[in-house]
DNA sequence: CATCTTTTTGAATGAACATTCAAAATTAAC
DNA sequence: GTTAATTTTGAATGTTCATTCAAAAAGATG
């Protein structure tokens, strides 16, 4: 048999980053085969069409963000600054000139009209948020963590589309500030 | 001359309506036609191309939406219960089975590679901020106004991505209670 | 009523789209 | 070295898309 020519995970990435920037109804299969190298035939033999190339970069995008979580969190010496780490980092994103939010929060967006699609986003952010929560019962009670767990992602979303506003980073360190006061805000980040 | 056989006003709401539940690219000019009653002709004399009638449609809908922010905190008693109000009913669209968001913020997010539509939608957004942010300015200095609109805006837009989620109207009104504390959440309202 | 202007109509156009498939190339197995 | 299994190729397919336009219809004007 012929060896595969292509790195399963490295086409996840490359299809990703353009489903990500350019959106999924935007983004042509075209597109596809050019960032990706790969002719129409590889790409369809290997993820069957379209829909299902999408899924398996949304999926491979979500779990790579929470390894990223789960990486972060356990580095860090405590939780809660592991947790204000993570949303400064957010924040410095929106620096950047070609910041395109997050993939999983655009897409939410994109598919509410595509009932098969729009279920798999929900249930990959709620995974995030359900990390977010088990780490918080480290140090709250169930109810405590699932409330600032909650929290938390809705100011992550909030920062997701604040982040195109020019100028806004210092905004909205100052509306997190006050928006979670549960976290350690004060002790400087290394 | 012929007389126009349809209200501008009313194919705008229709088509606004239209790219806000399905989106600019995945909704066709087909479904424009159908969703409207007009023949291609019609539209693109009326409105020039795809582009434009989806820049008419986004600016109705955001001027709507800045007349009824400015009613709401006309009528109400004072500005910070008439805030209150305005994020209740917010918080009430999510128990909507058919809810889609609100359409700056999905317009934000999906068209973040089209330069153009970008800055126009920023642009919206920005206006309902400076209008949030002019009432504040009623009992609050300006910098103090302009931080309070800011983490008001980042507020709605968690609640515009965050009410996908099911039954999360309880909780996202907890962490706004935190969120926003300068709100008077005890008064109920009527 | 006749003429002029504007609107309406909807079939037609060409481009872009997702997807297919038969043929060619590649490698494994023995 | 031969055969079998798998992958690669890219032109071709049929559909859907945004848009156009010449002809028809509908007031307006005098």
């Amino acid at each position: 048999m012929a060896k595969m020519q292509f790195q399963r995970e490295q086409v996840l990435e490359q299809s990703a980053n353009l489903f990500w920037r350019v959106g999924y109804h935007a983004t042509s299969m075209q597109q596809v085969f050019q960032h990706t190298g790969l002719k129409p035939g590889s790409v369809y033999l290997a993820f069957g069409n379209k829909e299902a190339l999408f899924k398996e970069s949304l999926t491979h995008y979500c779990q790579a963000s929470l390894q990223g979580i789960q990486a972060s969190l356990s580095a860090a010496s405590n939780i809660e600054l592991g947790i204000c780490q993570i949303l400064e980092s957010m924040l410095e994103q929106s620096l950047n000139s070609d910041y395109c939010s997050c993939f999983l929060v655009k897409s939410q967006l994109e598919l509410s009209d595509e009932p098969e699609l729009q279920t798999l986003v929900s249930e990959q952010l709620q995974q995030i948020e359900a990390l977010y929560s088990e780490f918080l019962m480290h140090i709250y009670d169930e109810p405590e963590a699932k409330a600032k767990a909650c929290s938390l992602m809705l100011h992550i979303f909030g920062i997701r589309v604040y982040s195109y506003h020019q100028g806004s980073l210092e905004k909205m360190r100052q509306a997190l500030q006050v928006g979670l006061p549960w976290l350690p805000w004060k002790l400087r980040i290394n």
